[in-house]
DNA sequence: GTTTTGAGTGAACATTCGTACACCGAAACT
DNA sequence: AGTTTCGGTGTACGAATGTTCACTCAAAAC
């Protein structure tokens, strides 16, 4: 972010306050060291906290711009350490990428649990249909950041980034395959035409994650969204009940 | 790209050799006055061709990174020009990308006319499929770098940037929408599920040009990709077909 | 109690960035 | 012919960048 004007940015500088720092910044005022003794963390717990304001502040400060146009100094003075503590951390700003990457899909992949694991009783398409989109929709609410950076990073961030985010989605549609294979109705398909099924099935909700994300919290946005997918999730299905395997 | 090594960029300097600046740099060889006012170029002409080189420097320069992430100076060199020259062109990065989208929409408008043109004869469901998918595969091919930019850009650009490729997709759909509507079997849908259905379609086809992009000119890999688009695009049109507009 | 470890500091570096300013000279206009 | 227009030049500026290096000092290991 080099080129807006000075002036215009910077009001919400150090959003993200880092007391553990504030406690002894080396020496700066001395009166205070055996304060941060007594605070009674261990020095592994304070490093993962000094991670987790990087992690945190990373995904805040690239929420416009991208993970390419992020400096590792704006993440530093948005923590409140010195630039160079930061490579205690990642060796770089592509490795934080990762790590973003990571933890975002550990969330989305607890998201797809918990639509897999209630599929106690046999539900109608339907009752799929609805159930997944709403659990969608709560949990883009819940991680907006995240399915943020994921939908950006996913075309215009690093090649490292953009390849494990490439493939963690197709795991995402491998799982789904498996998942349809169960399903009635899907005896006589091939593995290859459930393998495309479930690719334009995750590519739907992909963009409709975005769309959510998008609508920017407004709630009738949302709810209009979140009714076109469910339309299309529909349209796929009943397409998919129809369709024959052939050779 | 700040954050390499200066030694390891900087192989392709000055890829785009902009040879009517070449003549006379401003007095640095007077000799060659003369031969400047003999190539018959008028004023505009002169300006078109540098601007064309700004666009195409910039479509090059932020191939990996992005718009966010690509520096004035950066397009200057390798154009050729010096870093004020140019806000002759073009007021800020931003309106550049403004500039680029309007390009790449140009050349995919006239794609997708040129799908609709073809339709004479009352064409079967499988013959509109796969006549589209070959066009899209074609077209990225020739416009391989005006893909990648909007694909990036789409999700990563400035808001304005963003903004703009928005709304030309949605006319993309809006206009799909209305082809479809003369396609025979559809007359009792709704204007509603008309744009949902538009929606699927231009949403898995913009997948597709990204995976073909992605496929980085493999031709194995691209044929998958297109194999996979037909099939999906079958799918869908199946379930069109069989979709009962509701209340 | 002594030593080691390691997260964080702060100064310094060579680059790169956007932009302001005065200027040039040939095409375009009168 | 004389004047204006306007791409393009070159210098200069303050600010921001990634990375180096030698430190500090309390927690952890011994």
């Amino acid at each position: 972010m080099q080129r807006v004007t000075p002036n215009t940015r910077d009001t919400r500088r150090c959003v993200i306050v880092h007391t553990c720092l504030l406690t002894g910044r080396g020496g700066r005022s001395p009166r205070l060291l055996g304060v941060t003794a007594s605070t009674g963390e261990t020095r592994g717990e304070k490093k993962e906290r000094t991670r987790r304001s990087i992690l945190d502040a990373a995904l805040v400060l690239c929420e416009d711009s991208s993970l390419v146009a992020l400096s590792l100094r704006q993440v530093a003075k948005e923590v409140g350490i010195v630039p160079t503590a930061f490579y205690r951390h990642f060796d770089s700003i592509e490795d934080l990428g990762l790590a973003l990457v990571d933890e975002s899909f550990v969330s989305l992949r607890a998201m797809l649990r918990a639509i897999r694991r209630s599929d106690g009783t046999i539900p109608t398409f339907t009752e799929i249909v609805d159930r997944s989109v709403v659990t969608l929709e709560e949990h883009v609410h819940r991680h907006r950041g995240h399915f943020r950076f994921i939908a950006r990073e996913r075309a215009a961030g690093p090649p490292a980034v953009k390849a494990r985010i490439h493939h963690e989605i197709q795991l995402c549609e491998r799982e789904l395959a498996t998942d349809i294979a169960r399903l009635p109705g899907t005896d006589h398909w091939s593995a290859e035409d459930l393998h495309v099924l479930s690719g334009l099935i995750v590519t739907a909700m992909v963009a409709t994650a975005e769309a959510i994300v998008d609508a920017g919290g407004r709630p009738e946005a949302e709810k209009r969204v979140s009714d076109v997918a469910r339309t299309q999730l529909r349209m796929v299905l009943i397409g998919a009940l129809s369709w024959k395997s052939q050779p």
